[in-house]
DNA sequence: AGACCTTACGGCCGGCGTAACAATA
DNA sequence: TATTGTTACGCCGGCCGTAAGGTCT
């Protein structure tokens, strides 16, 4: 029968023109080459070269077989691309979140729950997420909002509240709430990485000008070493504790305030279900 | 490297449900086969199966490894195909004509001029001819007519011109020529193979009616054994001689004498041009 | 007992590299 | 002389079949 590895070195002379180069790019000698192709031609019950004294090229055949060989060896490495990518696929529990802070714990109990399991997990704007649950680039998403969707499944999973930490010396240092349209104008320190929080500020407080940090470690620096305003939340505080000299203060609107849902297809329900019954 | 044949044991084990069966449909041993798939799956670089004591079935990669495996399977195949086929029309050369007589010489011509080639020949009506010849079916075709199409290149290759052969007893037998109006209303024997003409007695004689014979031999036993008219051409004289006890009267209808054209797409003339310079 | 899968063992075929030869530029 | 393709020869790895062992129905 003709196998792959034939296959490949008629491509492999098709690509390197004579029989010598081509051996020597499949590391084998070169007269293990020309019987190969011997081989090959009478397997295929065509000819495929046209034969000088000492030289070899394709006929039309030869040609015609060589292309074909091409998409053959393609779709075998197809196969295992799609076989692996498939086997990994089903390895790997992908999460995805509207927002860092969710994330973590859900990430944590993930590993937890499914030991053999590789958590993946990004953040992303709402929409993509959405769009991500039903292809099944993600099992899980995790939103701020309940999903109207008849094809998704999903419990409550916990809230977040933005808070101002302003410096004690602010003029609002005292106060026991804020509506962000007060602070409208000030200048904050913002951190990058806060999913879709990140609209919110810009929204809500157009006059002001934000300094955003890609690096934590920068905003945390920055934080304690100005007495610029920024924002925290209850699960950030949770976390990494109060930002010193900073009094915390409530955001009063109700956009600071959100619930978080864990979202799955109810088709892939039984993958992950264990996240569900926590 | 994964090979072909490993890809046929696959796809055998998915057919015949275990190894053993699928082993004795391959004309090998099972112990081979277990260890050959075992490689496989090694190979791969995921597991395929899943494995009891005495039981292997294929897991979900498995499964889809199979599907996949059937695929590279087929398109290697298709190669097979495609390359002997290719190479099976480049040592053929394909001849459809209207008639059969025209046919004959052609198709001897060709074999002489081309000893390497295979001739094949068929006789269609004009539409399919031209179609055929446009699709490459036919590297040649002969028609009645000239071809008007700006991709065709032909000659003129002969002529033929139909005659009555009437029994020396028939009221026409005296005359130098007949229009088939005339004879219409008569009884005729007619051969079924004769191409085109076959539609010009039914529409020029409407109340004849034509006893169609399939069979050469029939053909011409009825002609000797009873004393029906038919039709004979001037080519059909040249090769089989004049039926005995027949007259022959000229058909005077300007449709009874047509002449053939030899046709073949401009882009092939090189493949046939030892045709076209006798 | 029969069907099935796996492992162990030894034979052998076929693909491999080396060497030698022939032709070409 | 350097490069290329083909043929001859002998080695050896890997695939094969047989045999044996274990499990399940």
């Amino acid at each position: 029968m003709i196998e792959l590895y034939q296959l490949e070195q008629l491509t492999a002379f098709k690509r390197y023109g004579t029989l010598s180069k081509a051996a020597d790019e499949l590391h084998m000698s070169q007269p293990t080459l020309t019987r190969s192709m011997q081989k090959l031609e009478s397997e295929f019950g065509v000819p495929l070269f046209r034969r000088s004294k000492n030289r070899l090229e394709f006929n039309e055949n030869g040609l015609l077989a060589a292309e074909y060989a091409q998409r053959v060896l393609d779709q075998a490495q197809n196969m295992l691309d799609g076989v692996r990518t498939f086997d990994r696929a089903s390895h790997t529990i992908s999460i995805g979140s509207c927002a860092p802070m969710p994330l973590i714990t859900t990430v944590q109990n993930a590993a937890l729950l499914y030991p053999d399991m590789t958590i993946s997990s990004e953040c992303k704007d709402c929409e993509p997420l959405i769009e991500g649950l039903k292809t099944r680039l993600y099992q899980i998403i995790i939103l701020p909002y309940k999903p109207d969707d008849k094809s998704f499944t999903f419990i409550e999973s916990g809230s977040e509240s933005l808070f101002f930490a302003l410096p004690p010396a602010h003029r609002f240092a005292d106060r026991d709430g804020l509506y962000m349209k007060e602070m409208d104008g000030e200048n904050m320190l913002l951190y990058a990485d806060i999913g879709f929080w990140r609209s919110l500020p810009e929204q809500m407080m157009p006059h002001s000008r934000f300094l955003v940090q890609n690096e934590r470690f920068a905003f945390e620096e920055l934080i304690n070493s100005s007495i610029l305003p920024c924002f925290v939340s209850d699960l950030s505080i949770q976390r990494d504790g109060k930002p010193a000299d900073r009094v915390i203060i409530p955001v009063l609107d109700q956009e600071a305030s959100v619930t978080y849902y864990t979202v799955c297809l109810r088709n892939t329900l039984p993958k992950v279900q264990k996240l569900f019954l926590i």
